[in-house]
Formats: C-alpha cells, structure tokens, sequence
DNA sequence: GGCTCTAAAGTTTTT
DNA sequence: CTTTAGAGCC
C-alpha cells in the first residue's frame, strides 16, 4: 500500500490510532479511500489481525467493495476474515452464536418487512380493532420506531411517543407491539430491527458475553455513522467501551435516514461522547467539478446546525447546472432521454457514464418508457426485490419451514399455496388448538388426532400428508447442503408442477423466476464450498438472504447502460453525469408536512446527494404538470432550486420555444408536447402511448430489465388476441412454439383453448391473453 | 375450499 | 393509473 498517494487530512485520519477519532468526510472527499486504507494499515503496519478488525457499513455492497478494495491491498486471503458487514449481518451472526443466553433457538427465523406485517394484521384481528385505523404498515413503523430507541413494549408508554398514537386515534399499539412480541418469540423469530434490540440486550445482560467480542474486536470501524439510530449507537458504545478504538466517518450533510430512526445526532455528539475524540475533516473534493461543488455547497447552506467545513474542489471549472423546465411529465422524460442522446452522439459520453435520479420509484415508470423510446439502453435498480416477490417468498416459505416449524408466517403461506385442500377454515382451527395449548401450528397439523382437531377425516388426511412430507425432508437435511434440500423440498411442495399447467401467463415468468432462485442458491453453496470447504446447510442460507437487496444481485452486465434509480439508492456512488428529475413541490420535498424544518432539512440534504454523485455534469428537472394518483396535478418548481446560488445555474427556458425543431436525433412520437405546447388543451389527446405490455410479464433479472423488454417479441403485430379458434386448429405461441388446439370452452373469464404443444406439453391456455396466432 | 370479479386505496426513502 | 383486498359465486 502506498500510504503516500493520500493527502495530509487523509493521511492523518488513516494514521491516528490513540483513542476515538471522527472523520467528517465531505461527499466525494475519499471517505471509502481513508477506510480502506486505515483497515490496511491497522492490519500491516498496526498488526492487528483482519478478525479483530469490525467494520460496519449500511449496505451489503459498500462492504463487498470495500472488501474488495482491501483484497487488492493486503491479499485476498487477509480481507476475507475481517469482521466487515452492514450492522445487520455481522449482528445476526453474533445472534445466532448466543442465542441460548436470549432464549432463541437456534435456528431462529428472520421475519422481513411482509412477514411483519402479516403477523400485525393477524393480531389487530384477532384482537378485533379496526384494520382501517390500525394499518399494518402504521402499527409496524410505530414499534420500529419504538426498537430503534430501545423501548420495549413495557416502557412504551407516553413519555416516549405513546401519546401521539391517541393522538393518531390507534391507542392500542403499546398491545399489539406486546402482543407481537409475544408471538414472534412463539414461532422463533426475530425482526429486523430485533437484530440491534437483541444485540443491545445481550450485550447489557450478559457482561461475559460482550467482553468475549470487546477482546475479539480491537478496532472498531464505522461508515456512514450519520445514519446511525439509537439501538446501533448503543452497541458500538457498548463494544468500544473497553479499548476506545473507534473510528466512526461520515458526513452530517449526507444524512437522509431520519425516517427509519437515523439519528444525526449521534455524529454531532460524538466528540463529546468520546471526549476526547479527535476530529479529521476531509474538505477537498476530488469527485466533481468547482462549479457542482459550489453549487451543491450553496444549497446545504441553507440548513442549520451543520458541522462547520468548507469542500472544496480543484478539479476543472465546469459546467453550470443545467435546468430543464418541462411542460408535462412526459415531456420530462422525453428531454432527459434526448439530452442523454445528445450527451453520448456529441460529447463523448457512453451510456454508462449517466444517471437519472428520482425522489420516488414511482417515477421510474415514464423514464422507463422515455428510454425505451429513445432506443437508450438502461437499468433500473430498486423496487421491488427479487426476494420480495411472491413466487420467490413462496418457496423461501418452505425452507424457512423446514428449519424452524415453528415459524407461523411460513406455515400459513405453505399450507396455503399451491392450494391443497386446506383453507382458511382449517388453519383457524388448527391455530386456535394451537394457541390454547402453547405449540406451535405445526405441531397441531401433524397430529390432528392427538389435539382433538375439529376436522374431518381427508381434512386431517391432508394436513398429516403435508406435513410428514416436510418431516421427511427435514429428517436429513443436515447432510445436505442447501441445494440439494432445496431441490428437494420444491418438488415436494407442488409448486412447480402447478405452475407448468398453470393457465396463467405469469406462471411462466414465475418459473424462471425460482429457477434463478436455484441458480443462486446453488452459487451460494459453491462459492463456500470453494472457499472454507465447506457444505453450507440451509440455516446458514436462509440467514444471509432476509439481508439482501435488489441492489446485491450481481449484475453481470451493467455494460454501458444508463442507470436508473432513487437518490437513496444512489448514495456512495458516482456518475459523471447526472440527471436529478422531478424538482417540485411536494414531489422534491415530499414531506407531507412542509412545516417542519427538520423534514425540509432532510430532503436538502438529499438533493445535495444527489448533485455531488455528479462528476462532470448535473441537470434538474421540474414539470409543470404530472400524472399522480390517477390525475394531473399541477406543480410548483421545488424551492431548492431558488436556494441554489443562481450563478451555478443556466435555465433553459428561452432556448425551448425558440429552436430546438429541427433537431435530428429524434423521433416525431417521442416528443408529442412539442405541439401540445401551442395547443394545450389537446395534450392528453394527441401524445401517443407506446406499447408497454411487455415488461409486466417480463421474468425479472433485475440486471436487463430493459433489454428483456427490447428484445420481447410481445410489442410487435404477430401475436394479437385472437377473437376465434376451433378444435383442430394448428396456432403459434410466442413462448411454447407450435401446438394443435384440442378443446375450446367458454368460462367466466373468456374463451379457454387447450393446446397440445410440440414441445411445451398441453397448456390450458386464456384467448385474451395468450397471444396465439393461427398458422394451419 | 377455490376462483373470479369488483371496489378501494395508494406513493417516500431500506436493512 | 395500477395494484391489492374483500366479497360473492361455483
């Protein structure tokens, strides 16, 4: 490593050891350079060892890259053993490791966001309130927020936010959090914000325990600590309290988690915290332009109570930020794609080198369809997760059971899909047995006889065959590694036979959905086997997969694409051009409450991300109208726009009316409001809607989204509904090829042909949606 | 018990 | 506009 290549501030931050220290580190001022650097230097020169090093950072990939990074510097070998993980991860670990001292088996289950809710909607039920005041996703943000600072169901009470639940007229959430409490603890299961809670309460109960890993972690390293919130505050406090060697970076104005608990002022009190902590400010950006720089700097002026620090850049003057000014939101998208097009014919940029940021996913949409339009080629990141999908959760549920039966979430959602005779009636009988007598549903379904189960005879049949089935796998699954279980299990379950003769299109893409599930399970045990030579079982599996994200998802070729994401997913990296859209009130900010300094603070700072992950070049877009909610609103240009020092920025309201007509590189369609302009009220009528049909059945690789859609045969003419068939007839699909068509009958829900498929089987098909076309 | 249709509601942001 | 949740029908 040559330490040399780093400039003074960076190089004292990587250097000083003695005690506490803060790095603020200004956006693009090397914060991932100083920690990568300093892990290097703690291992080489320091000569800790890498598993005596923690490093804690907020996503997977910011820790696979720095690991990486560090891999590069020290050795593959050296990087692979350091503590290095999102607080998440490492703290599972750690979990599951104790669980005895918690009284969690295990093998204890990780709920996610839906399994969550799911349990909250079952108990506000149960508990018979009114689901329209207690919305599942209120209730859990409540004890979240809750967890986040460490309160328990027994002190939540008024002092600490229990009052504004009367006040939101859902007086019962301090029961329903106990009452949540109470069943996860049943099925064995954790949440995610459990993993600091419970880390915290190891830590505070067992003083053994958390001596074991103040000895083991000599240095504790922390990214992005302005994001942190009370519970990760406190476990940091709690591990460094012993050694005091603590390094925390971040950077006040970057902080833009408040929603989910981040608490800003953990970094802003840190140095009192740990006094005496020493401060290392990095001011010089080596990122972007004087010009962004200055400009981003005039916008977070307008926040108070900052750490004081002036960022600099010495790069090249730069460019002004450009403006767009839309009409409508189509034509947004429509001049962001053109101005793309004219970045990459006459500049010299390449596809890959642009970003397109948003305030909400929801906007991804007409960006989408602008691209596509534009023939420009781009991945979206964000949504949803793959792991988030339904087909994905499906079988997900069926290992999850297969660890831990007891897991009430998984059982429900396997018992349920595929539909095996089983239904609502039954699991409710099963769950009240099942509660009166303290076991698990599981337990109850596979001795129905035993429990006295109200059911009869081939509903008992039913329940004992489903679950001796999963018995079965479960019996030796230890010897075998994920895979081969998960194999086992799926075919076990049904789920794929159902969805080959499903009727549904989705079905299709549903398929190769699980099987790029497979696919990345089996990477999963492979890369372990090639690494620790060892067989990963599924509990190993199942623990890592709740923590990742669309955003983990290798993407094999990201190749020259233009990125499309939120400015939260954009955070940590950089473009070197970059189109903020979208800049309007109640849009950018979208606080619900405009009143409030500290939301409006938030959403600055978050602008302010977004133009310094520019390098070269940055453009905001507003327009004056948008499609929301199912109607036009019409907005107001975002009043960030005004705070930014107007020297920095060149509007482009003039040349809009005047030229810009002749302009070759695009098409007639893709610029409709060029005439609603002169005529608006006709807008609506005379844009032209390209055809997205495609990419809803799109099976999704979240790395070519795009180019699935592209190449899909479904937007061209050759397979439209057909109105008519009749038996004998020889039809195309465009998915199962050439078939003979043996039945036609009428249902409820259209036409229904079965087709024997050459080489796809027979397939019960709906008219109006497979897109059949007749050739013999 | 499972499927289909109709009605209402929804938009921050993520581990 | 899109998606999801509940109610009725088979």
């Amino acid at each position: 490593m040559s330490i040399s290549s780093l400039n003074e501030q960076q190089k004292a931050a990587v250097m000083y050891n003695e005690g506490p220290s803060l790095v603020i580190a200004g956006a693009g001022s090397g914060k991932t350079r100083v920690l990568t650097y300093k892990i290097a230097y703690l291992m080489e020169v320091i000569g800790l060892k890498p598993y005596q090093i923690m490093a804690l950072t907020f996503t997977n990939k910011a820790a696979r890259e720095m690991k990486q990074r560090i891999a590069a510097m020290v050795g593959e070998e050296k990087s692979r053993h350091l503590a290095m993980g999102t607080f998440h991860s490492q703290f599972s670990k750690i979990l599951r490791t104790e669980s005895e001292y918690l009284g969690l088996p295990a093998n204890f289950t990780v709920y996610d966001t839906a399994d969550s809710k799911n349990l909250i909607k079952t108990i506000v039920k149960e508990m018979q309130l009114d689901d329209k005041a207690y919305k599942p996703s209120v209730v859990l943000s409540r004890i979240s927020a809750a967890k986040n600072k460490m309160i328990m169901p027994q002190d939540y009470g008024d002092a600490n936010g229990r009052s504004a639940d009367f006040m939101r007229r859902i007086p019962k959430v301090k029961e329903i959090y106990a009452e949540y409490q109470q069943r996860l603890r049943q099925a064995g299961a954790i949440d995610f914000d459990d993993m600091l809670c419970l880390t915290n309460r190891l830590f505070a109960q067992h003083p053994q325990v958390l001596e074991k890993y103040q000895n083991r972690f000599q240095y504790i390293l922390v990214d992005e600590y302005q994001d942190t919130n009370y519970a990760q505050y406190l476990i940091i406090k709690a591990l460094a309290a012993k050694h005091r060697r603590v390094c925390v970076v971040g950077d006040d104005s970057q902080s833009i988690y408040a929603f989910r608990g981040a608490d800003i002022s953990n970094i802003l009190h840190f140095q009192k915290e740990y006094a005496p902590a020493k401060l290392f400010k990095l001011e010089q950006n080596y990122r972007s332009t004087q010009t962004l720089v200055e400009a981003a700097n005039s916008l977070i002026a307008h926040n108070r109570g900052r750490i004081p620090k002036h960022v600099f850049s010495e790069n090249e003057v730069g460019d002004p930020i450009q403006l767009i000014e839309a009409y409508s939101d189509h034509e947004e998208a429509s001049m962001v794609a053109m101005r793309i097009n004219r970045l990459v014919r006459s500049m010299g940029a390449t596809y890959g080198d642009v970003a397109v940021l948003y305030r909400v996913n929801a906007l991804s949409r007409l960006l989408e369809d602008a691209m596509r339009n534009s023939a420009i080629p781009y991945v979206i990141y964000g949504g949803q997760s793959f792991y988030q999908r339904k087909e994905i959760k499906d079988v997900l549920a069926y290992l999850r059971l297969l660890v831990n039966p007891a897991d009430e979430e998984a059982f429900k959602r396997c018992i349920n899909y595929p539909a095996r005779g089983i239904g609502e009636t039954t699991i409710n009988k099963v769950k009240e047995v099942a509660h009166t007598q303290q076991v698990s549903l599981f337990e109850v379904a596979s001795n129905p006889l035993k429990y006295n189960l109200p059911v009869n005879a081939p509903t008992a049949k039913r329940l004992i065959a489903f679950t001796s089935s999963l018995c079965e796998i479960a019996a030796d699954m230890d010897k075998q590694n994920a895979y081969d279980v998960a194999l086992r299990v799926l075919d076990m379950s049904g789920i794929v036979t159902m969805l080959k003769t499903s009727a549904d299109v989705a079905a299709e893409s549903d398929l190769q959905n699980i099987d790029q599930l497979l696919t990345s399970i089996k990477e999963y045990v492979d890369k372990h086997l090639e690494e620790e030579g060892v067989e990963l079982g599924l509990v190993s599996y199942l623990s890592e997969v709740v923590l990742l994200t669309d955003a983990d998802t290798d993407n094999k070729d990201e190749a020259n694409r233009v990125t499309l994401m939120t400015v939260h997913a954009a955070k940590g990296l950089e473009f070197p051009h970059v189109f903020v859209v979208g800049l309007e009130e109640e849009l950018f900010p979208s606080c619900k409450d405009v009143e409030s300094a500290d939301e409006i603070e938030e959403e600055r700072r978050l602008l302010y991300v977004a133009i310094t992950r520019a390098k070269q070049k940055c453009f905001l877009s507003y327009a004056k109208s948008r499609f929301r909610n199912g109607k036009t609103n019409y907005g107001v240009p975002s009043r960030f726009i005004r705070e930014i020092d107007a020297r920095y920025v060149q509007s482009n309201a003039k040349q809009h009316n005047s030229f810009d007509f002749t302009r070759k590189d695009e098409s007639f369609f893709s610029r409709p409001t060029q005439f609603s302009r002169s005529i608006p009220g006709m807008m609506r009528k005379t844009e032209i809607k390209p055809t997205t049909y495609a990419a809803k059945t799109a099976p999704v690789s979240s790395s070519s989204l795009g180019a699935s859609s592209l190449s899909s045969p479904a937007a061209s003419n050759a397979f439209m509904p057909l109105q008519q068939v009749s038996v004998g007839q020889k039809v195309l699909h465009e998915k199962f090829g050439i078939g003979v068509v043996s039945l036609v009958e009428e249902s409820a829900s259209g036409t229904r042909v079965k087709v024997q498929f050459e080489h796809s089987g027979e397939r019960l098909l709906l008219l109006k949606f497979a897109k059949l076309k007749i050739i013999g």
